[in-house]
RNA sequence: GGGAGUUUAGCUCAGCUGGUUCAGAGCAUCUGCCUUACAAGCAGAGGGUCACUGGUUCGAACCCAGUAACUCCCACCA
């Protein structure tokens, strides 16, 4: 049988997904075991695997199958999420594909259709999750909208209203008018837009003058005509507004208007009267220090016109458009309306400027309209109750953040969190609980019948037809904000075998721009219903950026196509490349080129296979590895500890370079080519098994990252027989033995001596294929007489020996404080021989200078801790050694 | 405007309580090798004013103050 050149992962991973399925490794029923429990923050149905997926899902894959093999039960229960805003957009686009309006169609045929839509595409990315190696438990999988998950919403709903956390309210809202729904402060996205900004000029009523002197008010429709103009001018970038103007407020400081106490002023175009107001509120010196107050369209207003019980004029409908409260340009755009009255005020004289400005405008995150502040009967869930023990969790630690740099931010929000604006204008959802009854009351229930039973607590003689349905949904975040408790079960049936289990689950790994809006909110759900902490550490992952430091985005089309890359450099090539460059908490610059190295590291552990699978054993040689052995065994446990301890503190990419560098240089380049026998000699039995288990141990370690790959070789036979659900995902992690110090740090040395062989060869000129004589004269009391197989196979040595004395007419080098003489018939160059001797006593002396300014200090030998004297102690008298040496040669080389 | 974070080699990042020859790793680069596992390889080498300025300390990449650049969050003047 032949083995494949290079490892390919295609058929590999379809082979081994699927086996994994077969004999359930990724179920997780409860037993004694002690649980490990990740919930995936569960995608959008609308989504398609992206590169921040990749990360995430990667993390917690990485996550969940070391637990598993650390004995762990885990369970990692994977799920979609409803995404009201946007799959609603996505049905309503579907379904105008086909030629029919949202508008035509009742409820139930809409929801019909939504439902088709998400049967056929809502399973999408699971299943793009499957070739990523995703172990996730499949026949957990939860939709946000399953029944009893949306259950559990409307109970909560009916919970919290009940404890008066739960209430209706007129807000102003962030409107969106494309969706035609409200989204929360959180989904709106400010961007800097160039505007123009509109000076318009408002004619003063004249009756009202002090002077007594009247005027009529037609007067004021043409200023261009008018004898004395007597008009204020105002500042905006929306004129289109104008005709929802319920005053206009200047300061009572400002000077320049004290004339205008008191008056009215006429809108231009619609003439009608508002009053001038006063308050602090106004900044003198921006704009024209006359702001023009329209509560209906602005939040600042609307505070402002509350306080001065000003008229809210709404002049918008809902999809954006003005209404009849207009007057003017009725069923106009927002936009069009503003360029046309742009217009229309230039020609009635009423514009006096445009200037170019800068300002924030918001938009919508889901569709990218722009943001309309908008009045509106809402329902709200109140905050500042919940906020507190959610928040003393993070700070008490009890809850961890990884990275803690989050916590600030975290508590920042909490402190100043405002109510949750729950209800949105659409129907893909859980519909709001809540029905009216003619008189205006309304009543919250869990269904009509219950609802009714209500009202006729409230009047007998209500009918079921007396009743309406409030017709929004809830958030989406007001479902998936249980989701850690639902996907359990544990509205249902608080106290049943799978919550009591798997709650609180361990870890959550997510993205830190949804830290509020659905990690807050799930402390505070896990609280509030269950009165504990949802889970015990948040893993923040970064934002995937491009290598210019643009966030990925199909809009910019800088991302690959996740898919493509699996399908390039394979899913454990692709894993290892997206956490190469992750470090927690912070942004990732990604580039493809990591995956290339992920699939490159892959390659190097097919091709030791390879080495090691072409063995033959003769059971009739000795052992001449043992030193090796023993080492590597040590290296092992060493890199195994480091490992072990990077996750600890979730240092992923930190834990996949200590495997990384284990594997490619500690096995690979050191171990296996200290052991190799030479091409087509035979292996002894002692050394083939020991390499064996330690490629097996290696498997282990791999396998959390390279799930594909380390299966894949953990089946072979080189491993000897396995039974059938013997597999590498849900083998046991090595335990760590005990190390052998000085062996590790004398192989350093060793290691130092064939670096310095190496580089020997390299700068005198020498093949690599000459062998060459070794003489080491002792001074730090290491036997390199132990590791002379090592040194010979490594630095290619035929002859190696210790001497006594100096040997002249050799090249030189020093390792620890040991002198190697390699004598080398070539003339050695007395002139640059004494220069490279002199420079490294200069650097000795320099060194030692400073090692000794610091122990003559009284101030360092009084205040330094003992050990960090003694360690300078040792420095100088290592230092000095080296010196005496040195000096040696330069004085021989003088003779 | 308020808050947080970042700044270390060409790139991506470590550097944990201030103290080891502490200035590191991987990638990239350069040089030499097509040595029977791997050229997706092997061996070797070069590369940094630790953003800047000052301070504390026997000692600072690390602590403090200030400055600059970038990033994110929150609020927002029409």
């Amino acid at each position: 049988m032949s083995i494949a050149k290079t490892y390919l992962p295609k058929e590999t991973e379809e082979k081994w997904y699927s086996y994994w399925l077969k004999h359930d490794f990724f179920k997780s029923v409860p037993d004694e075991r002690e649980p490990y429990t990740i919930v995936i923050p569960p995608p959008n149905v609308t989504g398609v695997l992206h590169m921040g997926h990749m990360l995430n899902n990667t993390i917690q894959d990485v996550l969940v199958r070391r637990a598993r093999m650390k004995g762990k039960n885990a369970c990692w229960v994977p799920g979609t999420d409803h995404a009201s805003i946007a799959t609603e957009a996505k049905v309503v686009a579907m379904l105008k594909e086909r030629g029919i309006s949202k508008a035509d169609l009742t409820r139930p045929e809409f929801l019909a259709y939504a439902w088709e839509w998400k049967e056929k595409y809502g399973g999408i990315i699971l299943e793009q999750l499957k070739k990523l190696g995703a172990s996730c438990d499949w026949d957990r999988t939860k939709f946000t909208m399953d029944e009893d998950l949306s259950e559990a919403v409307i109970d909560t709903f009916i919970h919290l209203h009940k404890k008066g956390l739960i209430y209706r309210g007129i807000r102003m809202v962030n409107w969106d008018p494309q969706s035609k729904t409200a989204v929360s402060d959180e989904e709106v996205i400010r961007k800097e837009v160039n505007q123009k900004l509109y000076y318009i000029r408002y004619a003063v009523k004249s009756e009202s003058r002090e002077d007594g002197k009247t005027e009529s008010t037609d007067a004021a429709t043409d200023l261009q005509t008018s004898e004395l103009p007597d008009y204020l001018t105002i500042a905006t970038t929306r004129p289109e507004t104008i005709m929802a103007d319920a005053a206009i407020c200047i300061n009572p400081n400002d000077e320049r208007y004290v004339h205008l106490h008191g008056k009215s002023v006429y809108i231009p175009l619609i003439h009608r009267t508002i009053p001038v107001i006063l308050d602090e509120y106004v900044t003198m010196d921006f704009g024209t220090g006359c702001l023009k107050v329209t509560p209906a369209h602005d939040l600042n207003d609307y505070e402002l016109g509350q306080k001065h019980k000003l008229p809210v004029i709404d002049i918008l409908n809902d999809d954006g458009t003005l209404n009849d409260k207009a007057q003017i340009l009725i069923g106009v755009d927002r936009f069009a309306a503003r360029k046309k009255i742009a217009v229309l005020l230039e020609e009635a004289g009423a514009l006096e400027k445009v200037e170019d400005y800068k300002s924030q405008i918001g938009f919508s995150e889901r569709t990218d309209a722009v943001i309309e502040p908008k009045l509106s009967m809402q329902w709200f869930c109140k905050m500042g109750e919940m906020a507190k023990p959610a928040l003393d969790y993070v700070l008490n630690g009890e809850i961890k953040l990884i990275p803690d740099k989050f916590i600030n931010t975290y508590r920042h929000w909490m402190e100043n969190v405002r109510d949750w604006n729950i209800s949105r204008q659409l129907w893909w959802g859980q519909q709001i609980p809540a029905w009216y009854l003619p008189n205006g009351e309304f009543v919250i229930a869990k269904n009509a019948e219950e609802a009714l039973v209500e009202a006729k607590l409230k009047n007998p003689a209500f009918t079921a037809q007396d009743l309406t349905q409030d017709p929004d949904v809830v958030d989406t975040w007001f479902s998936s904000w249980l989701w850690p408790i639902s996907v359990f079960g544990g509205f249902k049936d608080p106290d049943n075998a799978d919550i009591n289990y798997y709650y609180p689950t361990n870890d959550l790994v997510t993205a830190p721009e949804i830290l509020f809006f659905w990690v807050a909110r799930m402390i505070m759900a896990g609280h509030e219903f269950r009165g504990e902490v949802p889970f015990k550490n948040v893993y923040l992952t970064g934002i995937v950026r491009d290598k210019l430091g643009r966030k990925m985005s199909k809009q910019l089309g800088n991302s690959p196509d996740p898919l493509d890359l699996i399908a390039q450099y394979g899913a454990d090539g692709v894993r290892v490349g997206m956490l190469l460059c992750s470090p927690a908490g912070n942004d990732l610059m990604f580039d493809e080129s990591y995956c290339k190295q992920g699939s490159g590291f892959a390659n190097k552990i097919w091709n030791a296979f390879k080495l090691v699978k072409g063995w033959e054993v003769d059971d009739t040689l000795a052992n001449p590895n043992s030193i090796a052995i023993d080492w590597f065994a040590s290296r092992f446990d060493q890199a195994l500890g480091q490992i072990e301890d990077n996750f600890a503190q979730y240092r992923l990419s930190e834990a996949l370079m200590d495997t990384y560098k284990l594997v490619w240089d500690d096995f690979c380049a050191w171990y296996l080519e200290m052991i190799k026998p030479v091409y087509q000699h035979p292996i002894d039995r002692a050394t083939y098994t020991a390499t064996i288990q330690f490629f097996e141990n290696i498997l282990k370690v791999l396998h959390p990252f390279m799930p594909f790959l380390t299966e894949e070789l953990w089946h072979d036979e080189l491993f000897g027989e396995r039974a059938e659900k013997e597999c590498c995902i849900v083998a046991q992690l090595p335990v760590i033995g005990e190390i052998n110090a000085r062996l590790l740090s004398e192989v350093e040395t060793v290691k130092e001596v064939i670096g310095a062989v190496r580089n020997t060869r390299q700068t005198k000129h020498i093949a690599d294929k000459e062998p060459l004589e070794l003489l080491v004269k002792t001074n730090s009391g290491i036997n390199y007489l132990q590791y002379q197989a090592i040194i010979a196979r490594l630095g290619n040595i035929s002859r190696f020996s210790e001497v006594t004395d100096k040997v002249e007419g050799a090249i030189s080098f020093l390792a620890s404080t040991d002198e190697f003489y390699i004598p080398f018939k070539e003339e050695i160059n007395p002139v640059a021989e004494r220069a490279r001797l002199e420079k490294e006593k200069e650097y000795l002396l320099g060194f030692l200078k400073s090692v000794n300014a610091k122990l003559s200090n009284e101030r360092f030998m009084s205040n330094a801790k003992p050990e960090i004297i003694e360690i300078e102690q040792r420095k100088k008298a290592d230092a000095e050694a080296k010196l005496q040496i040195i000096q040696k040669a330069l004085d021989d080389l003088a003779d």
